[in-house]
DNA sequence: GGGCATGGTGTTACTTTATAACACTCCCGC
DNA sequence: GCGGGAGTGTTATAAAGTAACACCATGCCC
């Protein structure tokens, strides 16, 4: 997301989705969780888990351990609000967690952005290029780098 | 590579292109990087840089530091010799080096086997959905998990 | 052939990323 | 209120990757 946008509103939405979501499912989206979700979403960027821990201890004054960062992330993966980018071992908030899908980006190598699609295409096409060879998807990962459309225009 | 092939004929195969492609470019496949792409070789199994340098120190004696390791990777997977597995931090062979091209890779969860597909469905799909984005690709990752074709007919 | 620039390798130390093992606590259902 | 499971805290450690700098070897120029 090229600046310019009203990001405390992407931030309030993201967790209010994720509070629905968790209520409707059983899943406890605990404080802790929340704000390391809150701190994942505080920016379109992917952020490393020692980037969180930082916030944590920092903004929040708590001294905490790396596990506890990493649990509530491997939590809010498995409920499908945070992805991980594989490449930049770093994770970032999903734009629309209510609908099953495994995450597709578009990785800024500029501004450091990492916009998730969710293509039908690309999806269709991995599908039918493992069937051709027999094999079963369980769940693909699809980064890509480049230079997002508003860094082509703004070169630096 | 579901087992029962001749390996060492991969192996061999693999470093006689390497060599002839080094030498048309004039890029200096030198012993230590020889024998690191001969190792990276030893499976069809994404293999880790630590791992690579364990078996550099104990098969030939030799005590190496990761950066040794790490150079020599990096210059393989420069010329096109190797693809590193994001999601897996490890390195694996390239079937086809002579041709310019970003990995797709079916990852096996079961045998670890990481079979390399060059699918231009996957390719074509991933630039279409760039292009409509404004989004120029400089580099494509595919990592699919799964179960190859062998590991879901001989579950274990 | 001597000098020298370049690229490759060795060595030490260090950072970043991630996990193991185990104790404690909080909350829910009964 | 209490037993059990999920969540969190704490300490230690493993795995993956990099920085800085010295040395060596190869090739090129004169």
């Amino acid at each position: 997301m090229p600046a310019l946008h009203d990001h405390t509103h992407c931030i309030a939405d993201a967790l209010t989705r994720a509070d629905a979501l968790c209520a409707e499912r059983g899943a406890r989206l605990t404080a802790l969780r929340r704000r390391v979700l809150e701190l994942v979403w505080s920016s379109h960027r992917p952020r490393g888990a020692y980037a969180i821990l930082e916030d944590l201890s920092q903004q929040d004054g708590k001294a905490t351990a790396p596990l506890t960062v990493y649990r509530a992330l491997e939590f809010l993966v498995e409920q499908g609000l945070v992805h991980r980018i594989e490449s930049l071992n770093a994770y970032v908030g999903c734009a629309a967690p209510e609908d099953v899908h495994s995450g597709q980006f578009l990785v800024c190598e500029a501004c450091g952005d990492a916009a998730e699609i969710d293509d039908p295409g690309v999806g269709a096409a991995i599908d039918a290029a493992a069937a051709g060879r027999g094999f079963r998807v369980q769940r693909p990962t699809v980064e890509v780098r480049g230079l997002c459309k508003s860094c082509q225009e703004n070169p630096r």
